[in-house]
DNA sequence: ACAATAGTGTCTGTAAGACAGTATTGG
DNA sequence: CCAATACTGTCTTACAGACACTATTGT
């Protein structure tokens, strides 16, 4: 398509840099985390040492779509194939890249946990969402990071997103401490239980033992394309 | 700033074409429409003759940012100035454009009234939305279109967006009326006015009279910036 | 007075939140 | 038996929906 076919309208202009980058969430120790990078040292590279979300150029060659390109990021640095991966929305603006006007197109991805922190060669880290927004990333990434947390706050208060972050199989207590771990309230154990089994998005799997008391039902999601909306919001709005 | 610095990292590989595209939304005779445009004959064009939603490449010295983008392309075809602009996505892949691997930017826009339908020399067309969706758009312009259907019909259901579709300023049954045409089913009076009224986004402006019967109340909106957001949805989901 | 439209009051059903209760495991 | 955790039942409250009612205009 791109090869040699001869276009006689102008598309000398001048094109912008468009590239790609994915705001990974997981939980550990019951915090909300997100993968950062450290930016290349070399010459000319913008923000050399600073944190950064992971992503980079899209390659027109080796990237088939946005989406390929954002899983192709998300592989690449945690080894995670089939995550939940939403597209977040888009920032190009003439000063964003000191190398020229450039759009990215940021995704975000929810994973269990990190199975592998470090794949490549370049340095990564879990950082804790509250910690990584207080720290001076690179380009405009607070903006997509703090944009990525608002949307996934607002999210977890009407849909099952938080269940993307755990392992399965999972029970209803350990999801609901990752909901009030997101949210960041409690949250009343039979309002919630009613509201889980109700929404029908749970398959039960079986028993789970803990460490102490009682054993728990096992669930796993019947479908982990997408999340189910709730038709409420957990508290009325104030 | 993209000007004259040597960079010596390598940015010498192929850039995708990078275009912003509108969806901009009215209501006219009761219908939902959206704003075509016939896309030009010139020799090497892509779909030549085909209708599509508003848009074209950024330009980089034109444009400060991909909004202001979008808001120029609004105000091309339509005159309006300062209407309710939301990011819908990004679509980009290696076959969407016959002339290369490219990305587009949606938008979607809500405004008043068709102002001016014609503005600039292209040919353009308010179109009812499910007779647009019916018609072969040129590119992948159908899944944006119905990209931006879905979202707005979604958000209708637990946010103020439909007032962004009236002149103010409006009354509460012809706002009713609104909401009924973009959702397709009819609302209760009694449920509709309170939940309007509690959610405290409107402000009163005085009496409007109507052709016949009682004048009711006008109104217009506190914050022209941002939809409200209401806590539940019209309908429990089922 | 009547048509037409705007706006209100009252009842009911549904579901979330509060919270106390019961159930099942290991030591 | 006790601690610890999982799960359930019951009461209350909030609010959306249904629908009948009242209010205000023009002719």
């Amino acid at each position: 398509m791109s090869s040699s076919r001869a276009v006689s309208s102008n598309l000398n202009f001048e094109r912008p840099l468009v590239t790609v980058d994915v705001v990974i969430f997981t939980v550990v120790d019951e915090q909300l985390c997100v993968l950062l990078v450290r930016r290349p040292e070399g010459d000319g590279e913008p923000f050399p040492g600073r944190w950064a979300l992971p992503g980079g150029f899209v390659n027109v060659h080796q990237d088939a779509s946005l989406q390929a390109c954002a899983e192709r990021k998300l592989r690449e640095k945690t080894g995670v194939v089939a995550p939940y991966l939403e597209q977040l929305g888009s920032w190009g603006d003439a000063r964003r890249d000191p190398r020229g006007w450039s759009a990215t197109h940021a995704y975000f991805a929810l994973i269990a946990q990190p199975a592998i922190s470090t794949g490549s060669g370049a340095v990564t880290e879990w950082v804790a969402c509250d910690q990584a927004l207080r720290r001076r990333l690179a380009f405009d990434h607070h903006s997509l990071l703090d944009a990525a947390v608002e949307r996934l706050r607002g999210k977890v208060e009407y849909t099952s997103l938080p269940a993307f972050l755990l392992p399965e199989p999972f029970t209803l207590p350990q999801l609901q401490r990752i909901y009030e771990v997101v949210l960041g309230r409690p949250l009343d154990k039979s309002a919630f239980r009613k509201r889980m089994l109700d929404a029908d998005f749970l398959v039960e799997t079986g028993t789970l033992a803990r460490e102490h008391g009682r054993p728990a039902a096992g669930y796993r999601l019947r479908d982990r394309e997408q999340a189910t909306l709730f038709p409420r919001t957990f508290k009325a709005a104030e």
